[in-house]
DNA sequence: AATGAATGAGGATTCATTCAT
DNA sequence: AATGAATGAATCCTCATTCAT
């Protein structure tokens, strides 16, 4: 008996500390699949095991679990893509490799949700847009740039409009977490996003190569660099 | 007198045959901007200049409505491009830039927040995902893969896969849609499509061009095409 | 050509002059069958071969309608019995009988209708409900009081309550209407008013009949068992 | 504090399981005083004691609500009456005059509103009208016509057509349910339903029974005209 | 006289939020 | 901390009524 009690205790305090991100879960699921306004916080509860009241014990209503939802998410991964971009030695077009097949990787959790919810109610949260924009699409944008502009230096890369090619660089993962979580669930057969991810770094680093450093073909450039 | 009259008679009539599609066009940016369940039927009466009621008399049903707006759409650009491609005698990359082209037009019209719109209400309307899933991305995958399984028998492109590629070829573009719809609202200077494009496109050519025929390189493929 | 059209035109004020009674008549069917909160004005104009509209020519509202509906009805019915027991020589039992089977003759007619829309509407209209009770109700129990009043006066028929035996001396008439309006359609075999009603007055005259003009008697029975 | 907390807590769970029946029966006296149609769910819930949102945790909707108010009632007093007929010994006329006092019973309790219920609705709802014919109104019937059998069997009465006499014997008491539920309130003395019975029995048995039977007699009356 | 497009008040229903237990 | 009964604001939808034609 005692031994029983002394367990579910333990389990319980467990439980209560892994509550908030139990729900967070929940959340991100539910809000993933139906969206913000389609979302029952009775489902959310559901899917979290507990009931709707125990939600407002850790959140204070649906729109701060909302924004808790999202702000937990993408940030850390920013910052350890800033981080590597830093550190690395590698040739540009490995290290533009690493850094999508890096983010790929997120594709397969529950995190991937998170693009197609900010685009989705970017409209209707408007700070929230903003905060996703500043903290993470213009962080992972410029990072691109800097990778891209660091191999433009270099002479491995054509002098391209890095803003444009790095919108165009991440593109292709995007759409396959936005697929994941739209069309996915009404195919048969999944799409692998390793193998996109391949073909696509492929393709990139193939339409990137300079004429320099592969020795070959005198291409036109379509556009530089606009400021510097 | 009988000159106002009959104008106002024809104007009275030709509003008849035009509310259809001016309701269509209010609940299109509505339901863009807020997502279908966050949209009121209000709004919708309101930006079409009418009230309430009057939306029932066209259409059933919020539902109805909302089918009604995704359905009209993007199915008539999908069959001028299949036209367009079976028509061509141009060289593909030729053609493959105008594909994307020519879809990078409608983004300057209110069409282009279907995308935006499909995707977050795939969850809500699993019969609707079907529909935009059969009759727009799988024609327009299919649609880009004949351009490339061409360019690649005729020895202008290398032996990639084409699906893949397929994907890679639209993302640039469907992202820059979403982007329009949910975060240039957030920034200062609009993002120019048709420049994107043209930088995808060039991107894009230069990456699938064969070494036959840029009589250069010898690039490693990635992955053959899977059955022929 | 002028042929028809003075036909035409001829119909037309025939059709105009009719209106009113066409619509009442309708709109008694509808209101028979569902009540008049659940009646649609439309099913009525529908009916009666009109459009909502022109309803609104000859009623001024819904609720006018309908009780240009209920107002009609009954009335002359009720003077014409009264007419009948004024002049009648009958005795008492034969009268009673008369009574009874001349308004039966009503339940092959719309008016049939009528007891189940003012049992239905009283609550919802205290004043039709006031106004039937004055002129039909009260009226027709009177009637059949003062049948009463006069058998038992010329001792063809016992002393009984003669409020208490008209209730019980219609009841299974007014029955058979509400019957017909609520059950009829949905039971294979009609209900044959003109037969319950035989059966009816047989019963109610042995009953009835004081022992003093009976002189106890071998009564003929009305009809047998069926099968047995 | 314990008695208070006990008791308060009580009354708390009390509520809980009560709460189907409370709103059932502020349904059944909203519904048989409107009908279905014209009862507006804020007055049931206030006349319950809730409010609207209330009702939507017992009952899924308005059309729910009122069938399980239909449903939930006259089939246990059917029940009954077979029971009651089953084991009964007693002479045929003494058994008639049980079963419609037992079902004047009724008349008093707010099941009473029931008949004007069905009556009302039956259009509005076939399966309802379906279920009570079924359910009550046949097995009703059957049972005056096992009792009226019997007694003809016995030579108690005489051979009348079984199914005509049993809804003539039933029709005043039923008459009276819906005068209460329609005119009651808008006469100054009430109908007295056990009175307008015994009268209603006295004819009855007088009307029914054969000439071998009742030897002729001097038959009691059973009331004088009141004032005459 | 007739139409039918348009209106908007009224009522059913949902669901985020509260609070007594 | 957790529950779940209760609430009521918000929104869809219907339909009586109006009015330009």
């Amino acid at each position: 008996m005692a031994g029983r009690d002394q367990s579910s205790s333990a389990r319980w305090h467990r439980r209560k500390a892994a509550r908030p991100s139990e729900i967070l879960g929940a959340a991100l699921a539910c809000f993933g699949e139906r969206g913000f306004a389609a979302t029952r916080l009775e489902d959310v509860a559901a899917r979290a095991g507990i009931t709707k009241g125990t939600l407002y014990l850790y959140f204070r209503n649906k729109e701060e679990l909302f924004k808790a939802v999202v702000r937990q998410s993408l940030v850390p991964n920013i910052a350890r893509a800033e981080a590597m971009v830093a550190q690395s030695a590698e040739p540009s077009s490995v290290l533009l490799e690493q850094l999508i097949l890096q983010w790929a990787e997120l594709d397969a959790t529950p995190l991937s949700a998170i693009p197609k919810l900010i685009l989705t109610e970017a409209g209707n949260f408007p700070d929230l847009a903003r905060f996703y924009l500043d903290e993470v699409i213009h962080r992972g944008i410029a990072l691109f740039q800097l990778v891209l502009r660091r191999g433009i230096e270099r002479g491995e890369f054509r002098p391209l409009d890095t803003e444009l090619v790095a919108r165009c660089a991440f593109a292709p993962l995007l759409l396959a977490m936005l697929w994941r979580h739209s069309f996915a669930a009404h195919e048969g057969h999944a799409l692998d996003v390793t193998t996109l991810c391949l073909t696509h770094v492929e393709l990139l680093k193939h339409g990137l190569t300079s004429a320099r450093s592969s020795a070959c073909s005198k291409e036109s450039e379509v556009r530089d660099e606009p400021a510097g």
